[in-house]
DNA sequence: AAGCGCGATGCAGGTCCCGGCACACTTCGA
DNA sequence: TCGAAGTGTGCCGGGACCTGCATCGCGCTT
């Protein structure tokens, strides 16, 4: 399985035709007949079939397809990505948790790039507490900001405490709750799948089974619920207190347990340079202050969707 | 450069030496080094270099690893993806603006699901308007649903009308506006960034500048910042009902706009299966209910992380 | 029924990749 | 200062990949 190969099916996956892709490809149509046949047998699949005037995918082609359509760009890119780094700034991967990633990262990498101008761009993904232990050691990421992953330091890797907060349990003023914690309804953002996460150790500890739990695609989506009465929702204090100010949302008795962001790199002796800056500058105020504050969104021109990262191998 | 000289690279930055990778290739170490070779000739750039005990990740090396992780995984996904591929479930790929992942897109693949027990896998991503128009006729996706794609049929797409919704804009009920619509603040969900989408739209036709945008990560979250009296922000008047019912958003004097949200596909007869009974199960009842009723959060076991899509090449 | 377009395949040549072996070179530690 | 470990590089053989030319088979068109 060549990358040459895997490009001929792409675009006659994409053409339909076989002499079509052999013409953008500047070569004889065998040549690409010939790719196709290697694949064929290589992968045990047919892929392409001839459909009288044009080629059809079988179900693993179609498969095959998006797949290989990501590795050849994922080819050019890297040949891109690599003549471009003589000069450029270098690159910084932060992993968050969805919460933070839904508050924070957005100012926290901007501000981050002011503070050095021009020396760093940083990216940032959601991930779980499971997948930054892997994505760290094997140098996917630079610096993790989350829950405290290091707690056996022989790995190579170190958690380090930045910021402890409140986490409180909210609900709609109006809200009567019946029985145990464990019987209430409980709405949450996508970390609360984490068990390592504040969230998840939060539902662990009052035995919420999963028939009790709504996960939202984002946090302010389980408060709006809350305030709906649709259940309770924990929260960071500092990040609800408008919805606290309002009225939308109260606290209920459930006392407030204490949490806490643990910035995490690998060892300080294999730390890359951009995880030695990020990390440093996470201790700042400027830093501190941003994580205290709600998002108050960006210009559009700033805006950066979200990168959900998964595990490669 | 070769999935092999790759695979190579990636193992010999994991491991930090050339010799430990080649033991786990199960090669000698002259070859490993070859690959390295051929690679850094390639490229033009050393990607690893020796630093006393142990290999340093030159810039260029950084950038190529992640890359080069990816294609390595990808490379045997495909097999894998292939050989499932016999008897499986096809697989169906939507795509979804930013406002219909955050409150429709889960529980309608769901739906679609059980309507066709095990017949199809289906996966959804967000895109841009400008994105699907260029990944519905390279086939990396089957269905889209969103603002209208295919005004010129000649493209081989198809864009029928699926459901008609009020657009209202929401601001905080003690928040009082100045001027015109376009020297307020305006609070959007992702989605304001495509100049297509209806939120685009509106923009647009009230020739609000960028300074007066502020994108926030999510629908949700934009409603909350403008309950905080932030400034204003459209909405759908049905996803919008809860917030408007409790009284912590109200309509703004603006007009209504309407809208609509089209499946769009390629043309009938190039259809794939999958799209043919996705774009099919979108006019049905249940559908339509669902897309009208906000989203109720899903058990943790069936949460599925939101995928953001990118055009590869 | 004949013609035509298109894909698959046998044949042959060139190129490049991949593997191992031997050996020069650097660096670290004793 | 000298060994030990590890990396880079000739050298070479085997094999896989890429290419073009010619040819065959298939299905559609006329």
């Amino acid at each position: 399985m060549t990358l040459t190969q895997l490009g001929a099916f792409v675009l006659v996956a994409r053409l339909g035709s076989v002499r079509a892709a052999a013409d953008v490809l500047g070569v004889s149509e065998p040549a690409v007949s010939r790719a196709l046949a290697a694949l064929r047998q290589h992968l045990g699949d047919q892929l392409v079939i001839r459909n009288g005037n044009g080629m059809e995918l079988t179900e693993g082609g179609n498969r095959l397809f998006g797949i290989a359509s990501q590795m050849v760009a994922l080819g050019s890119e890297a040949e891109a990505a690599v003549r471009m780094a003589h000069g450029a700034p270098q690159s910084v991967r932060l992993l968050v948790t969805s919460t933070i990633a839904e508050f924070i990262a957005t100012p926290l990498v901007e501000a981050f790039g002011r503070r050095w101008k021009g020396m760093f761009e940083t990216t940032s993904g959601v991930a779980s507490a499971a997948e930054m232990r892997v994505l760290l050691p094997n140098r996917l990421a630079d610096v993790a900001l989350g829950p405290e992953i290091a707690t056996d330091p022989t790995l190579g890797l170190a958690s380090e405490p930045v910021l402890r907060y409140r986490m409180v349990v909210v609900a709609a003023p109006r809200l009567r709750l019946h029985g145990t914690p464990g019987r209430w309804q409980w709405l949450v953002d996508p970390s609360g799948t984490d068990p390592d996460s504040d969230t998840g150790r939060l539902l662990r500890a009052y035995r919420v089974p999963e028939a009790r739990i709504r996960v939202f695609p984002n946090q302010t989506a389980a408060w709006a619920a809350a305030a709906d009465g649709a259940g309770v929702a924990p929260a960071v204090a500092t990040l609800i207190a408008g919805q606290l100010r309002r009225g939308e949302l109260v606290e209920t008795e459930l006392r407030a347990i204490h949490g806490c962001w643990y910035a995490t790199t690998l060892a300080p002796d294999r730390r890359s340079d951009g995880a030695r800056y990020l990390r440093n500058f996470l201790g700042t105020p400027e830093a501190m202050h941003l994580m205290c504050a709600p998002g108050t969104g960006v210009p559009p021109s700033r805006f950066r969707p979200p990168v959900y990262v998964t595990i490669w191998s």
